[in-house]
DNA sequence: CCCGACGCTCAAGCTGAGGTTGACCCCTCA
DNA sequence: TGAGGGGTCAACCTCAGCTTGAGCGTCGGG
């Protein structure tokens, strides 16, 4: 990971170098290159300092604004020239709107980091996974799990402290398996078309379905709750 | 402004064509144009009727919801695919805020209201009913539906015009069934409990519940179409 | 019944954002 | 001192979000 060549200190907060920002930014940012950082400076979003020689040097702070650079392009989609403005005067909240993109790719991490990350035991995320609620792809005997399962694991812990166990979690596994089964069927076979425009098609009404749906479970569950407090 | 110098009719505002609808929004959006209309169109963010000859017709309620468009793309700068997304679950807010109170009493509204309010017909309406995706009070004959049912059947009317029926919803109602009575069994006794501080506890847990709950539910759901699309 | 304004579709093209690639040269540090 | 990361710059690419043009149909007033 951090195997830099030139024994870099690991506790003094030195600048870094363009290659390094990129590593340490890929697990956040799968996406992130060189070749972006560059252009993000052209930009006039970054000024890193350099050295004589020209090469790019980032502080900490350099990092962290970059990162929130990234985080706001992700998650806000906003475009650079309104990130750049809103990083001139720090006024301007922006409101969180996080969606649920089907289309990139997730890291992959595994079981000593989920556990740390989501806050569950071992033992329990054996339990979740015995019950279908995490489920890692082995790979020479190691568990691979996806970013999404370390939100799984993180949700059930806290419902654990209430007293739910895996063993009853499992309705929740069954009911959003047949859900996204009813999907399936009617964007299957055009997102498994060798045609791009179509299986593109069948991800945007993908996306749109699931948001639908997810909207329509969510007012039903709420109907239920509202029922059992009234009666 | 309708007030239009040949006697048109104030109050009903027939449907507009897409010239008019561009004069008309012209005022607030400059740059909008016919071509751009009918693009949005194209990408699946407006229905509007047509004449038999196929003269686009927008009702007073496209208008709006173009402008909303329009809007969301200038103040938020959120791209199509987003706006398409948002739009797809107007109920999204609501249901939110609906959430966080559990406590307070709903309205009933009849039958008629409830289909003009959805947007459903009321055969779509009475198959809801017997899937149990609406659940009316039945009072002296007549039907009567909470606000929540609204909402419901306008989410269960969008997924109908993807080929989703009632019969496959009912998936979505056992589902919800079976998660409330989970958080049930953890709660009933507290809900219960003629002591107003244990109840008023009880329902702050369960309000907690609900929302780790959805969020589980919904992250499952994602994980699963996302191994759909991946596969 | 005809005319001119308006509208339709479909294919192609345009523009700007947000990058990537490659050629070629330069620094740095083990 | 040389290998490997870093530098610049221009060309190129992809995608969203429209625009344009050709060829043709519709609508309504005179």
């Amino acid at each position: 990971m951090t195997t830099t060549a030139h024994g870099e200190k690991r506790t003094a907060s030195h600048p870094h170098t363009i290659g390094a920002v990129c590593v340490r930014l890929r697990a956040e940012f799968p996406d992130i290159s060189i070749s972006k950082i560059r252009y993000l400076e052209d930009q006039g979003l970054l000024t890193p300092k350099r050295t004589r020689g020209g090469y790019r040097l980032f502080s900490d702070d350099d990092v962290e604004r970059l990162e929130t650079i990234l985080r706001l392009q992700r998650d806000e989609f906003l475009p650079l020239r309104v990130i750049r403005q809103s990083l001139a005067m720090p006024g301007a909240e922006r409101t969180k709107r996080r969606a649920q993109n089907l289309r990139e790719a997730e890291d992959e991490v595994d079981l000593a980091e989920l556990c740390e990350r989501a806050g569950v035991s071992a033992e329990l995320a054996r339990q979740l996974e015995e019950y279908g609620l995490l489920q890692p792809r082995i790979e020479a005997g190691d568990r691979l799990y996806r970013e999404g399962d370390v939100d799984v694991a993180a949700a059930c812990s806290r419902l654990a402290r209430f007293g739910i166990d895996a063993r009853h979690l499992r309705a929740f596994r069954t009911a959003a398996g047949r859900q996204s089964a009813l999907l399936e069927q009617l964007v299957a076979s055009a997102l498994r078309s060798r045609n791009p425009e179509r299986r593109k098609g069948a991800l945007d009404d993908l996306e749109t379905l699931a948001a639908v749906s997810q909207e329509l479970a969510q007012l039903l569950f709420m109907r239920d709750l509202r029922h059992l407090v009234e009666r």
